[in-house]
DNA sequence: GCTGAAAAGGCTGACGA
DNA sequence: TCGTCAGCCTTTTCAGC
C-alpha cells in the first residue's frame, strides 16, 4: 500500500491521539473532514491501521512488575505451538520468535514478585519448554505505540 | 486507584476498540451513556487510561525488520542518558533498563536489513555504549496493546 | 452514582467540480 | 481526489433522583 505525505501526517497524528476529529485532523493537514475521513477509511481498508486502542498505564492498574523472558525450546518447536501456549495467558503483552541462541522472546506484565514468578512456572511447565531466561525491567524507558512510516 | 469489576470489563473493550460508542459500551455493562462518559473520564483522569491510538501494521508500512537489541553501557550510566540517546531514534519502539548483565533492551522496527544495520551503528556510536547484542524477530506471535486488570 | 433529555458538535454518504 | 451539504448519531452537560 502506497502513501503519500498526507497520509503519513495523518497517521502520525493518529498515533499521538486518535480521538482527534476528522475536522481537526483537517486543519493539521490542510483537508476538510471528509477528506480526511477518506484517507482513513483507506488506511483501515489497506491494512496500515489495524485497529484503535487505548493506552493503560500498568502501573495504575497494579501491574507493577515487567520482564523480557527468553525462550529455550526442545527440538524445533513450531511457532504455532508457541503461540497456542501462550495465547491463554494475559499476561504476556509480546511474543516472537527469535533468530539467536533463544526461540522466542516474550514480555510479560505482573501484578507482582510472586505472581511473575507463577507465569514463569506455568510457561516452564510446558513440555516443549527445555528452559527459560528471563530479566526484570527496572526503568521503562520509552514504549511507542507504533513505528511511524520509514524515513 | 481502585477499579470496580464494571472498569475493568469497560477498559477490556476499549482496548479491543476504542471507537465504540459510550452507548455501545453501555450496552455491554449495563450502563447508560452518561454513566458510562463519567467512568472512562474518570479513569483518564485517574492516570489507567493514558491515551488513545491507532494500532499500525509495520508491514503494511513498509518496516519489514523487527529485532531486540541489548545495551551494554561503560561504567554506571544514569537512565536518563540511555533514554536521551533513543528518544531521537524513531526506529527505537520500546526501551528499558534491565536487570542482569546487560543495562537495557531495546526493540527496534527498521525498513529493512541495511536500515538496521545503521540504526545499530548510530547506537552503538553513542560515547555510554560499550557493546550491542542483538537478534532478529523471525515471526512476530503477539502484540497486545496493554494489559487488562490484574487477576 | 445513576437516569434522561436537550443542545452542540462530529460522522457519514451523495453529489458536482 | 477534493469540497459542500444535509441528515443522523454521538458527545457532553445538567437537572432530578
Amino acid at each position: 500500500m502506497r502513501l503519500d505525505r498526507l497520509d503519513e501526517r495523518l497517521l502520525a497524528l493518529l498515533v499521538d491521539d486518535a480521538r482527534r476529529s476528522y475536522a481537526e485532523l483537517g486543519t493539521h493537514v490542510g483537508l476538510t473532514a471528509s477528506a480526511v475521513k477518506r484517507r482513513v477509511d483507506r488506511l483501515r481498508g489497506g491494512g496500515a491501521i489495524t485497529g484503535f486502542t487505548v493506552l493503560l498505564n500498568p502501573h495504575a492498574l497494579g501491574w507493577t512488575v515487567e520482564g523480557y523472558v527468553e525462550l529455550y525450546c526442545r527440538s524445533s518447536t513450531p511457532p504455532e505451538t508457541i503461540k497456542a501456549a501462550i495465547d491463554g495467558l494475559a499476561e504476556v503483552v509480546e511474543a516472537s520468535t527469535i533468530s539467536g541462541e533463544a526461540d522466542a522472546m516474550l514480555r510479560i506484565l505482573a501484578a507482582d514478585m510472586r505472581h511473575f514468578e507463577r507465569v514463569l512456572e506455568q510457561i516452564g511447565g510446558q513440555p516443549f519448554v527445555a528452559r527459560t531466561k528471563s530479566v526484570l525491567v527496572l526503568s521503562p524507558l520509552l514504549r511507542r505505540a507504533a513505528g511511524t512510516a520509514p524515513p
